[in-house]
DNA sequence: TGCAATACCTTGAACCTCGAGGTATTGTGG
DNA sequence: CCACAATACCTCGAGGTTCAAGGTATTGCA
């Protein structure tokens, strides 16, 4: 069957690791996720809510989060938080991103033909 | 008019940068561009013909790059090389990818709160 | 009362990438 | 001589993401 290679889409979830690790560091709703990514990057990356909500089901559907509402200030708010299989999930996409991210500076910076010396 | 930021489709365009790097370093054809992508990040990332093509073919639409026809061991190969404005081109990019990084780097590791001192 | 901010959500279009398939040529082993 | 693998080019359809925009509802303030 050809050996599936290549990546399995190698930049999607992004969005979905980002999520992960702020939820990981403390409950968050939606509304305060998206510009908590936004102001912690400088702007950088800014997802929309077009993006965390569907993100946020998805994850909870996998069981990566659960969520219970809780009203703040008269606000009504759904709060997410990670469980055990999300905090796996996420060690999984942190550790791939990294790797992705050495492998594409290496290309950027490392550009020298090195000898291999045995 | 909700202010129009977000990131231009911030994953995008990898392929495009590491094929332009590699042309900056030395003139290359198709073919060969995929396997040097693969070797070059041990099989990191790992982009088919596929994708290749048509950003080669887009690059050169573009004016990033020029191609030229030549036989080489008896075999016909497309030569791409990058031009000035490919180069310009390839700094943005990379530029960009740095900033990216650094950020979503900054997300998954510093991540405790941390007081601005004045 | 009206408007901005908070807070949730969905949808359609646009964009990429993947995987598979297609053509043609060259070199090699049987 | 033939078949097959490797080289080398290319395109297309499916699937998955992200974006931008819009929709609903509540709260607080002028």
């Amino acid at each position: 069957m050809a050996a599936r290679d290549s990546n399995p889409n190698f930049m999607n979830g992004v969005p979905e690791l980002l999520i992960l690790r702020l939820l990981q560091q403390e409950d968050m709703y939606g509304y305060e996720i998206v510009q908590a990514i936004r102001s912690r990057t400088d702007a950088v990356i800014a997802v929309g809510e077009g993006v965390v909500y569907p993100v946020l089901h998805g994850l909870e559907r996998d069981g990566a989060i659960t969520s219970r509402r809780r009203t703040v200030n008269s606000r009504s708010r759904i709060y997410y938080s990670v469980t055990s299989a999300g905090s796996h999930r996420l060690a999984d996409l942190s550790e791939a991103w990294t790797n992705l991210a050495a492998a594409i500076q290496e290309m950027l910076t490392g550009g020298q033909r090195e000898q291999v010396i045995l």
